[in-house]
DNA sequence: GTGCACATGTGACCTGCGCCACTGGCTAGG
DNA sequence: CCTAGCCAGTGGCGCAGGTCACATGTGCAC
């Protein structure tokens, strides 16, 4: 059943199903409790992990002490790639926000594999260029878009990739806190709770725990650019 | 002369005289005059650029038209690099801060000219991924710096980059505007002209048209972080 | 159950910084 | 030389949003 999940993972993608099992025999797995952390900003390690299940949240803490998330990843989701080719320690903190399961690879294994596979190569680079893309993206949000404006394509984009949609409106168990929320889009927990707040007055979603119920995502995309 | 500073470039750091020289062939030239665009957001291309002399800055505009620059790029440094690996259009604009002058290579020729060079081939991986680690970064500098801090940290950048050392401190011509300034760090030209007022009024730095002379590094840092 | 810890909701301040308005200097083109 | 445009410098005003301070839930351990 995993094998499904890995196909999504670009590294997984362009392989047909012997070679997916091939490469998924030379992957360890490992799981997480929410809360637990998989390795520290600062850490050494090369390994590259793809999550399986459940979600986990990059981040770096600041040296006062305060805490900036760069992403929240989900399943068919890789990391720690930016220790393969740039060696050197981890630059964020990965840390499970649900229980999850991941399959991670050690340098060496990955760059045996990529040997006579540029296919596979290319897309862990387009994956990597496009990571590079956002981040510049979010960049030009810090600088441009008010903090209701950056929640809500937060919620967009988290919509977008965990959301269900129902009769009455697309469901998004983030699993986030409104302070995981407010460190991601780098905000204070309380602007967010009140922009939250005022979405949710004007119709446009419905609050609960640790999830939202999008109701009206026209609105929301239109007070997202 | 031209193979020196292609040698600062990763493209070329590892590679021998001979090898450099045939690559050089293959890439060809261009320049512009101070102004001038290259190509802008949204343009199609897929050729990777080397900066020979010169600097040149990338920027992207928001939909109300305001601009943001991510990067200041001199000799030896190269762009272009996304769309080799993540085709698509152009995710920025790239204009001559000086009057500069390019070398170019497109996509085809690139693989081509990898293919059998691992070495070089890391080289440009690594130097995506640091892109990536720096702009990461620089997101976490938006979120917990104020301005004056962004300000001294873009400062020392520059001096790093551009700046040579004489008697009376670190003189960096970094050839921008302080609106270009003020880009670079997201924030308001005024505010900007302010900082740097106040750092030059406490003796850090002293302020000359394009560039700056830096007199306190050491003090200059300290409020960077 | 009771209590404790953590998450959410909301108001009252205070401040950094964006925006506006203006001045003065420097360069270029007539 | 004069005028027109850019660029740098500086003050004032207003507001988004951070910080503080509580109140109210909510779930888990005992």
């Amino acid at each position: 059943m995993d094998n499904d999940v890995l196909r999504q993972a670009p590294l997984f993608s362009a392989l047909d199903d012997e070679a997916a099992t091939a490469l998924r025999t030379s992957m360890s797995e490992s799981r997480l409790q929410r809360g637990d952390v998989l390795f520290h900003e600062g850490d050494s390690g090369d390994k590259l992990y793809i999550v399986l299940d459940g979600k986990v949240k990059l981040g770096r803490t600041s040296s006062d002490g305060r805490e900036n998330l760069l992403a929240i990843l989900g399943p068919g989701q890789m990391f720690g790639e930016l220790s393969l080719f740039d060696p050197g320690p981890r630059s964020a903190t990965v840390t499970a926000v649900t229980d999850a399961a991941f399959a991670s690879l050690s340098h060496d294994d990955l760059l045996r594999w990529l040997e006579g596979r540029p296919v596979v190569a290319r897309g862990l680079l387009s994956q990597i260029a496009s990571r590079l893309r956002k981040a510049n993206d979010v960049n030009a949000d810090l600088v441009f878009s008010d903090v209701p404006g950056r929640v809500a394509k937060a919620l967009l984009d988290l919509a977008d990739r965990f959301g269900r949609t129902a009769d009455d409106g697309v469901h998004v168990h983030h699993d986030l806190t409104q302070e995981e929320l407010a460190q991601l889009v780098g905000a204070s927990r309380e602007t967010v709770n009140k922009a939250l707040a005022d979405f949710a007055s004007r119709g446009w979603l419905r609050l609960e725990p640790r999830s939202v119920v999008i109701m009206d995502i026209e609105r929301l995309a239109r007070r997202a650019r």
